[in-house]
RNA sequence: GUCCCCUUCGUCUAGAGGCCCAGGACACCGCCCUCUCACGGCGGUAACGGGGGUUCGAAUCCCCCAGGGGACGCCA
């Protein structure tokens, strides 16, 4: 057991670079990183990428920039595993000169064959210790040998883990796991604990599908005589169905939340419910999540992803961002279905629309769909209900503009205008406003209607208004 | 098949023997606000997988069953 009172906590994210940074992986790291946080501890960042094959650069670079994103920052050096590989291959060789290792030189097919006959006689499917007590010497020649553990074969293990309690496994269950490969590479087994013990890892927060391994970890660090950390393993999320997360219900990459307009600070607060909690809060901030996070109130039950609930978070959150920053978000967007750059006065006009705009969108992209036709050209798109609309309204319009013509500018003495011209013509508001919002939105839902007047200025509502008239 | 884990409204969860004929949030339905659509407010439908125990008393403790998940690689 660590002596936690006097090493300060340090925790990693470890994924291995073979595709994009999952949601899975993220909310990983973000456990990580909040309990860092918490424990004014430090967070880092290593690459398990000895599969040389399947590890690429630009899985690298996507779990970095996905990281950056979502604003959880490591500290130090990132860790690339397979520049450690000596040291992973000399702490096998002495675990071999220990008597704690030995040679086995059955080859891939004995094991397959051995694996094909347990799983065919219904037993469980592990090494059978071939080559545990048997003399090298007496090794068939020409085949490269493996370097096993001596896991113990009696007794059992025991992990206390930070999220699922207290779990036993029979020794007899486990075998002696191969800790370098003929080839004289390390496995990821082995790796882990070397990385972790040198990186003086003080707990392992993890996915659920690593606990077994833990078991096995649990055996190289005792062969070693080193100090196993603190397990915690996180329950998986699983799609809709409560299957595993597939890439048709959110197995993507956090890039492509990007892409579909959420917010990193909604993803992080969904993230976190998901498995997590405190009391009844569901909108925690930062600094709260940092002071409340805490492993033990992680749950032990795998959660399934909810758009929905994502989509009414990350509406909360666009409504919370400040006007500035939600133009400069939405701009992009609305350029490359425009086609052009957004000129300044566009550009104004957007921010100033963000008010009315906001409560209406649950992700960018929504708000970069019913901003458009603030910005949008003469004469702008005109939808079927709102044609249907406007086709009787023409005389209706060309009216109300020339009441509205010399106006001050501004909501209330345009509501003003706009309720009298209504009530002089033994109109509702609606029937008045209906037509208006028509024509200068070219929709039949908008922001207050007033408001986008207010917005889109005198001249060029007065323009587009005698665009619909002259329909 | 073997081992391990899990099981409260559709979903995320609160709940650590009496405060619970079970609370919150999302979703859904209704009403209100209202120039539309949202936002917001108010209200509603909806759950302790099943069976045995323990106890004066169980969502909470124990056992069994069922269902779900994970792991069984010279992948990580």
């Amino acid at each position: 057991m660590l002596n936690l009172a006097v090493m300060s906590v340090t925790v990693r994210f470890a994924p291995s670079p073979t595709g994009f940074l999952h949601i899975g992986g993220a909310r990983t790291a973000l456990f990580n990183w909040l309990f860092a946080k918490h424990h004014g501890g430090t967070f880092r960042l290593r690459i398990e990428d000895t599969d040389r094959v399947r590890s690429t650069g630009e899985a690298v670079d996507a779990i970095s920039d996905g990281l950056r994103w979502l604003q959880l920052d490591w500290d130090g050096e990132v860790v690339f595993q397979a520049q450690q590989v000596v040291r992973h291959a000399e702490v096998a060789r002495q675990l071999l000169a220990a008597g704690n290792a030995y040679y086995c030189f059955c080859t891939p097919a004995e094991l397959e064959a051995m694996r094909e006959k347990a799983r065919a006689e219904g037993r469980s499917v592990r090494y059978d210790g071939t080559w545990r007590d048997r003399d090298p010497k007496t090794a068939p020649p020409g085949i490269p040998p493996v370097i096993r553990l001596k896991a113990p074969q009696t007794g059992e293990t025991v992990i206390d883990d930070r999220v699922q309690g207290r779990v036993t496994v029979a020794n007899g269950q486990l075998d002696d796991l191969i800790i370098l490969r003929a080839d004289g590479t390390p496995t990821y087994n082995l790796s882990v604990v070397v990385d972790d013990h040198d990186m003086a890892i003080t707990h392992v927060i993890r996915g659920d599908d690593h606990f077994n391994n833990a078991f096995r970890q649990t055996h190289i660090y005792h062969a070693l005589g080193w100090d196993v950390p603190e397990f915690a393993h996180v329950p998986l999320i699983h799609g809709p169905d409560g299957a595993k997360l597939s890439k048709r219900h959110g197995a993507l990459g956090v890039d492509a939340y990007r892409d579909m307009g959420y917010l990193p600070e909604a993803l992080r607060n969904y993230l976190l419910r998901l498995g997590w909690s405190h009391g009844d809060d569901e909108i925690i901030s930062t600094a709260q999540a940092i002071e409340w996070f805490d492993l033990d109130a992680v749950g032990r039950a795998p959660a399934r992803f909810d758009f929905a609930k994502l989509g009414n978070l990350n509406g909360h959150y666009i409504r919370a961002t400040n006007d500035a920053r939600l133009a400069t978000l939405v701009a992009p967007l609305i350029e490359k279905s425009l086609g052009d750059r957004l000129d300044e006065v566009a550009r104004a006009r957007l921010e100033a629309a963000m008010p009315g705009l906001k409560p209406r969108a649950k992700t960018l992209v929504e708000l970069a769909e019913i901003a458009h036709f603030y910005v949008a050209s003469r004469p702008i798109p005109v939808d079927d209900k709102a044609k249907a609309i406007l086709a009787p309204a023409a005389g209706m319009l060309g009216e109300l503009a020339n009441r509205l013509g010399d106006l001050p500018w501004e909501v209330s003495a345009l509501e003003a205008a706009v309720r009298d011209f209504a009530e002089s013509h033994g109109l509702k508001l609606g029937q008045a406003a209906q037509p208006l919002r028509a024509a200068l939105t070219g929709s039949t839902a908008s922001p207050p209607i007033f408001e986008v007047m207010a917005v889109l200025g005198r001249s060029e509502s007065l323009a587009r208004l005698a665009d619909a008239s002259a329909r």
